[in-house]
RNA sequence: CGCGGGGUGGAGAAGUGGCAUCUCGCCUGGCUCAUAACCAGGAGAUCGUGGGUUCAAGUCCCACCCCCGCAA
């Protein structure tokens, strides 16, 4: 296949499904990705994977602010090619970018649309524990995730799943699909059909505080919690103050009062509204990864408090 | 100069100027039909690195290295 056409994309996700269109031997003539923002420790620079990406691979990047301004509309203008890919940009892209593509601006969304539109697909496919969810095919419109779909492809979501292993079945799902509809939809054999409206679900921009663990809440709940937020903000309470991460819990069966820790067996239980967590890794605040067992070597009144 | 926590035997922790401590693991012996059990004894640490203060520094001061949480 040998198209021209621009890429969006910002996030690790994006990245790994412009990795596979690449080897698949579909490369952007140009990738369109957002400003290096200062973040980490030390408030040190980093561009987006996606950014990273193209640069090790040489294809020509542009890193944006914000697509409303006046004058970027322009400019892409005068770089279009016949279509786009986009995945994971993180923008909303203005009607005046829109119109610059004669086949439309393509989105790879990872959710069976019209399910769980929005910005975290992925995390709330398992925070609802949804037996499957899958990557669909779009073309961009004036509203978000709302656009026509050219193709969908479900996958299983297993009960082990977290949003970095759900991700990573996806983004391959993701290049398949284009590959397999692309030529399909640019020369009109497919014509991509509306969205089922009254049927969409939605999904909201995570923050830290949808990691926050509320033990009342059954503990089939938590560990999808975990598992959808996983790796960040991931699954934490507080204790003693501090920060603590629950790394990696299990579901386990043992009743106490909810929040309260207990040595059952050897596990480092944690009691929740029904049903209790098994904890395997955990972290608090200023350490690094521990054991339950080994966490609790050390700080002996764990076993035995109340998170 | 974004804010903050931390580096102590193999693992995890306590220890704010005066003998280096606890739990686990490890070694030896004992006990038990048996268990991630129990009992007794033992080995194992230049307290992240380099300076400084002090009669005396894990502890106070200065610099550096490394790990981590927050915020973005």
């Amino acid at each position: 296949m040998d198209y021209k056409f621009t890429y969006y994309g910002t996030s690790d996700f994006s990245a790994q499904i412009l990795q596979g269109l690449v080897q698949s031997g579909l490369t952007p003539q140009l990738v369109i990705s957002t400003l290096a923002k200062p973040a980490g420790r030390n408030l040190t620079v980093h561009s987006t994977p996606v950014s990273q990406l193209a640069a090790s691979l040489g294809i020509e990047i542009w890193e944006v602010s914000n697509l409303k301004s006046v004058e970027q509309p322009a400019k892409i203008a005068a770089r279009a090619h016949q279509f786009a890919i986009l995945a994971a940009f993180g923008k909303i892209i203005p009607a005046a970018v829109l119109g610059c593509y004669p086949g439309g601006i393509i989105n790879v969304h990872p959710s069976l649309l019209p399910l769980y539109r929005g910005p975290s697909p992925i995390q709330y496919a398992i925070k609802d524990g949804a037996a499957e969810t899958g990557v669909s095919l779009i073309v961009l419109d004036n509203e978000i995730d709302h656009g026509p779909i050219i193709a969908q492809s479900a996958c299983a979501l297993m009960p082990v799943d977290d949003a970095v292993t759900l991700a990573n079945k996806l983004a391959p799902l993701a290049v398949k699909l284009l590959l397999d509809n692309l030529p399909g939809y640019l020369n009109g054999l497919i014509t991509p059909k509306p969205q089922n409206h009254l049927q969409a679900t939605f999904s909201k921009m995570i923050s830290r505080a949808d990691g926050q663990a509320d033990f009342n809440k059954t503990a089939l709940a938590i560990g999808r919690q975990r598992r959808a937020f996983t790796p960040w903000p991931g699954l934490w309470t507080y204790w003693r103050e501090k920060r603590l991460k629950l790394i990696d819990v299990a579901v386990f069966d043992y009743q106490d009062t909810p929040g309260k820790v207990s040595l059952i067996n050897n596990q480092v239980v944690i009691s929740c509204g029904q049903g209790s967590l098994a904890v395997k890794l955990l972290q608090l605040e200023g350490g690094k990864q521990l054991t339950a067992a080994d966490f609790s070597r050390g700080h002996k009144d764990f076993i035995g408090s109340t998170l």
